[in-house]
Order: structure tokens, then sequence, then C-alpha cells
DNA sequence: AAGTGCAAATGACATGGGTCAAGTGTATAA
DNA sequence: TTATACACTTGACCCATGTCATTTGCACTT
């Protein structure tokens, strides 16, 4: 226990992050969260737009967002680009190299990013061990997948006015869930990545930006969003998703 | 070993399951599969348009069809539905009830039925001590999320043409994974069903259909359909999809 | 403070595919 | 064999959104 207390000295650990009650370790015990920081390799540090992986890459395993901003992404040969989700502090990426034991897609950071790395095979390991983390890692996937689920309602069934209006809730309630401002943020993407995500033209988000403001439901500028009106805003999908959340 | 082989013969287990190459036990040893087998419910049997789950159903465990056909779909308020998949013998599903210990979407039947129920609280017992077995389950997870980006790709960004052929594609190569034609096969589902799954219109659907029919590609009866063209079939979507499989 | 480079906004126009309204099988029942 | 129902097809029309071309406006140099 002595060298654990060492080890909290010499690098970031999970316990002392802020980040650890979004994060991977969440719900696990102190002992059990040390387990697992031992082999986490941290921080890794990139500046904007670079590529963390891309389709082919060898599965290192999972990454937690420390601070800044990641797109993964999935590209047509004619290079129009699906993106697939964006990831803030607090949250993982990577999971799509699981089934190959390789990237199937791309993921690049959006701003001045670090993150940590997860890797595998000793989370694998630890899970043969520790019920808590395979449970833990279970509903990471279990997470993705309904993620992935809504999404495909959004892009399948949702009006462009929609799309937006569930984008800017969604955005809003993570950073709530961070512990800052649910009605006033900067968004850490660009019109173009917000257009690829949700399905729709660049000018369509202009456009719809434009529209929402003119309502009075939000004001932009730039990337400062101040939403005015929840109620307005919540009423745009309110005939969308079924479900609660 | 004794009544491993006793229990064999009182009930349909995984080992003599003709579909187990393709489904969960796949890779386990002889063993293996029999510890997972003792704690499989089967087999479940339903008719055409039977509803499983749906969203709020406690999480039982995993499904895995054995023959027929089920799909999972997501609804808006309004009513119109995105189905999420299409799930077929062999294939799993699901596991939108991980997250929350309780689905998310629902499950219905597209014709007469059965499938084996897993219970997950056991298949996690055993994933604690048997680590191919917990590779599998990573992997079938793993393979969801891929195939749910693959899916949000096409729904984000292809065309209506190239949402179908991609549709037929997929349905063509599950078949002939499964042993049968890859040319020749009968669709379990409706044209609705079909538009739901690929964010169209029926009407859009049947015109796409007869185009396809009337350039030579495909042959199409009701549900019955020959790929004429297997070269013409993939040069429509050859312009979408970025990686191989 | 003027210059350069992009991201974003705006306007004009085009169109893929949605909607609506009939029609046409095909299968089951009586 | 006729009736009924339902899945599918077809045609006419139109609109939400995409595309293309231009303009605006930050941010960062020098």
């Amino acid at each position: 226990m002595n060298q654990v207390q060492l080890a909290k000295q010499l690098k970031v650990s999970c316990e002392s992050c802020s980040l650890s009650e979004l994060c991977l370790p969440r719900g696990l015990t102190s002992i059990e969260m040390t387990q697992l920081d031992d082999h986490i390799e941290r921080p890794r540090k990139l500046e904007a737009s670079s590529l963390i992986y891309q389709p082919g890459d060898k599965f290192f395993g999972f990454y937690a967002v420390r601070s800044g901003g990641v797109k993964t992404y999935l590209t047509k040969k004619t290079g129009e680009q699906q993106i697939l989700g964006f990831h803030l502090p607090g949250e993982i990426f990577g999971l799509d190299g699981i089934e190959h034991n390789s990237h199937r897609c791309y993921a690049s950071t959006m701003d001045n990013t670090s993150y940590c790395a997860i890797p595998f095979e000793k989370l694998d390991e630890l899970c043969g061990v520790l019920p808590d983390l395979r449970t833990q890692v279970y509903k990471l996937l279990g997470h993705e997948i309904n993620c992935d689920h809504s999404h495909q309602l959004l892009l399948g069934q949702q009006t462009a006015h929609e799309r937006l209006a569930t984008f800017l809730l969604s955005i809003s309630s993570r950073f709530k869930h961070r512990g800052f401002s649910a009605t006033s943020f900067m968004l850490p993407m660009s019109r173009h990545d917000i257009a690829c995500f949700l399905g729709i033209a660049v000018e369509t988000v202009s456009r719809l930006f434009k529209s929402f403001q003119q309502q009075g439901i939000v004001k932009i500028n730039r990337k400062q969003v101040d939403i005015l009106d929840m109620n307005l805003l919540n009423g745009l999908v309110a005939n969308c998703e079924e479900t609660d959340s």
C-alpha cells in the first residue's frame, strides 16, 4: 500500500482525477481503482486536428478524454465523412477496435487535447478478477450501443430542425453532467463537424441556427451558445423521442 | 462428463446446434460450451409479429435467433419507427438492455421464430472464469458497435440507391455466411421494414427495386430476390465505403 | 492598420425523394 | 369462385434540403 501512495505522488492517478466519476473507474472501490490505475498510460497530449488513429491501426485499448475534445468518423471513398461521435472530457472512445483488434474508424482531436490510454489486454485481465470492473466495461459498451441507436433514429427519422435541436440538448446535458452550465457554453466543434454528425449540409446548420435565434430559442455567436428558452428547445424534439432518458 | 452426455440427449444443445459456429459459442472448447449451455433457456417459439420485449422491460440477457427472424426498432412519439437491425438465424440481439438493466428498444418477430435465451447474470459469472468466453462477449458487443457505425454512415451520407444496394449486399452476405446462396434468397422482411431500416419511404424502395431490375442488376418478385450481376450491385456502393470488410 | 486565410453566413436555384392518391396483385377466407 | 384485406406498385406533385456562388467577418500576421 505504501508503493501505491508513492505512485500517486509520481503521476496523475484516476483517484485524484476530477473526471473519475464520469469515466471508466466510476463505481469502483479505491483498491480496484488503483489496480486499474497502474496500467494506464497518461497523459498523452496532442494539438488540434491531430489524428489519433485511423482504420487498420492496431487496437491498443480505450481512450479517455481529459481535456479538449475528440471526434470519431467514417468516410466514403468520395471523401464525405460521417462523424460517429464527439467525445468530451470524461468520455471514452476507441471501442471500434474491439471486434477485429484493429480500428475501423478515424479519431482526431478537435482542439488541444489530452487523454489517458487504457490497454485493453490489461483491462481484460483485470475484468477476470474484478466483477465490478467487468460490469463497468459492459455498461460502457452498452452505453455506446444505445447512443448509436438513438443516433440512428435521428439520422433516419428526424427533420433537420429536430436533429439540430437534439444536438444542442445533448451537448447541453453533457456540459451539465460535468458540472458546467447547461444553458451557456462554447461548442467545441465547427459548423462543418456539426453538419457531418447530423447528416445535413453546413448551410442548413447556419440557416437553422439563425431561425432558432429569430424564434428567441437561443442566442448564438460563433461557438458561444446561450439557450434562452429550454422549453421551446425541448418542444422542437418533443414529438420525436418515444422514451425518456 | 457422463451427465453432460445425458444432458445432450435431453435437450437441444449448443454443441449439437448447426448455428454454433455463427453464434455466441463460436471458438469455445467443448467443455466451455457445455458450461454455457447449461444455463441457456430454449427453445422459445413465437409466431410472426409477436413482441419479444419493449422499452422499459427488464433485461434478461442475450437472445440468439434459431429460425425465423427478428427486428429491433425505436419509435418517435408520432409513430414513425427506425429499425435498428434485422436478426437472422445465428445472430444475437438484446444488447440494448445492458446499459440500464432494462431494454431501450422494441424487439419483435418478423416470422414464426424460435430463439434461445442466455441469462446475462450467468453469462457474466462465466466470463469471470472463462477468458475465451469473455473475449467472445466483447467481440459480440464490438461487432454491434461497428455495425451501428456503418449504418450511421449509410443513414447520414448515402443516397437512396446506395442504401438499398448496401442492404441487398448485406443480406446476401449473411445468407452466404450461413451456407445459403448469396445470389438467390427470400427477403424475410416487408418493404415497409426495409424502408424503415434504410430511412427512406416505402414508395422509394419500390421504385428503386424496379430501377435495379431495369438495369439488369437483380430480378425481384415479391420477396424472392435473384442477384443477376453482383459486380453492378457492388458498383452502386463502390464509392461509398472507405474500408473493406 | 492593412493583408491573408478560413469559417461561417447568405442568396439563388435545383432536385432527390417524400407525400398523397389511386391502382394492382396475391393470399386467405367463406 | 368470389369477397376481403393487405402488401406492394405506380403516377403526379411538391417541398425540405442540398448545391453552388458570393459575401461577410473573425483571427492571426506583419
